[in-house]
DNA sequence: CGGAACATTGATAGAGCTCAAGGAACGTGG
DNA sequence: CCACGTTCCTTGAGCTCTATCAATGTTCCG
């Protein structure tokens, strides 16, 4: 049971531009199928070119690059609406890694469409730089934090980021929002270490600021955590989706 | 005198890819004039929509964000070559700040027109999306590099990648590149404080590793610089050039 | 019951930060 | 020509934040 363009549970989301007629005869021309994954499955790899683009419907993921020494740095989380292999569709080779943290939704694109897209869909052409330049704002927002704040402000930067974005696309429940990682992943995202992600966080319950358990991330005290991070998170506008 | 697309300094570079006619038609057209500015010369500013792009022709500056408590993250080195302004043009905003560190050319480019570019030539709106993809991969391996490596890693990172891309712009003799930064730059860019900045570049220096005087760096171990960075510096495709 | 995966906690050490001071180079004005 | 201010680089000392090491606890599953 492939889901139909017209029908995408996404695009009925605030946070998403509405599609002309025209548009959605080429989304489903491009729409190839989808893939369904189970958690720690890999999506692509660095390195690889893959044949194939994927914009996540359900479910969670990582990017993540690995170092020589075997260390990891977590580059993004992947939620519902992320664009995944636009950087081997453009330049042929993925630079960093995928992989799901929960069981996933994918629709497939072929790659070798793309070209086509950018001849006969500017719009749509338009929307992946859109997509390309937002990843460049996230990954400098990301290294702004990890360069220049302490522990906790990642932290509070971190989680904040996290839940704002699953507001975005609805799937925050009043100041809860799911968080299917492991604190490794936290770890390796913000650049710590297990042990004092783990000793922050406790941290931040003890002082009733917020709680993570079985996946539920619930910020309690939102306020407090943009003044430690020293930012106000902004409301995106309306964005694409490929 | 302003220069014609079609005697770009830059386009001969073997890392440039070659135009055609066509191309070069619609190059010339988008192109509205050059601007040159002194050493400190804002050029971008985060949150500002700027009507204009542009790309660096001669002299070298700096992508930076601000923080409310006045750190700074560095977010990139612009070199000639670079495209400054994408994220205004298709997002609205710029989400950092550019300036000069050295006298600089730059092309000016009508944001107005950049819609049409998409409309009417294809090429070209692919050559953006790539450009911003390869702005995404340098900040992952930035991110990475920042996120997982001790300071003499990354010291030896920075400048290896800051060397490499000199070279692939023929901006490189020998072992030796310009490097128009202060130490603070630096310090900014890799997320260390000045102190520890100085003290690194000292110890590499002590052991005859690299040489840093004067605005120009001379890698004079670079198989040693890798080794301790932990990495093999790619040897990037032909790029595009707008 | 045993093992695996993940979370938690304590102890210790060290990498890197901050503070403080001094030196070198350069431009400006008297 | 010299005094002075500014900017940037350099160096030392002390301290703190965070990493690493090591154990234990918990949950889940075969």
């Amino acid at each position: 049971m492939v889901t139909d363009c017209a029908n995408c549970p996404l695009r009925k989301q605030d946070a998403y531009e509405t599609l002309s007629g025209d548009e959605l005869t080429f989304m489903r021309r491009f729409k190839v199928g989808e893939l369904k994954v189970d958690p720690g499955t890999p999506l692509l790899m660095e390195g690889s070119n893959s044949p194939q683009l994927f914009t996540a419907l359900k479910g969670m993921g990582l990017r993540y690059k690995l170092l020589p020494n075997g260390r990891r740095q977590v580059v993004n989380f992947v939620l519902p609406g992320s664009f995944l292999g636009l950087q081997a569709g453009v330049m042929g080779e993925m630079k960093h890694s995928v992989e799901a943290t929960t069981p996933m939704v994918l629709c497939v694109f072929d790659r070798s469409e793309l070209w086509n897209l950018y001849k006969s869909e500017p719009e749509r052409a338009f929307d992946l730089t859109w997509l390309a330049a937002m990843e460049e704002h996230f990954l400098g927002e990301a290294l702004t934090s990890i360069g220049q704040m302490s522990a906790m402000q990642r932290m509070c930067w971190g989680l904040l980021r996290f839940y704002t974005r699953c507001v975005d696309i609805g799937l925050a429940d009043g100041d809860r929002c799911p968080f299917p990682y492991r604190q490794q992943d936290l770890a390796d995202a913000l650049g710590l270490s297990l042990v004092h992600t783990n000793k922050t966080l406790m941290k931040l319950r003890e002082k009733q600021i917020l709680s993570l358990e079985d996946g539920i991330l619930s910020l309690r005290d939102m306020e407090q955590m943009e003044e430690i991070a020293l930012i106000e998170i902004e409301r995106p506008a309306k964005r694409p989706l490929i």
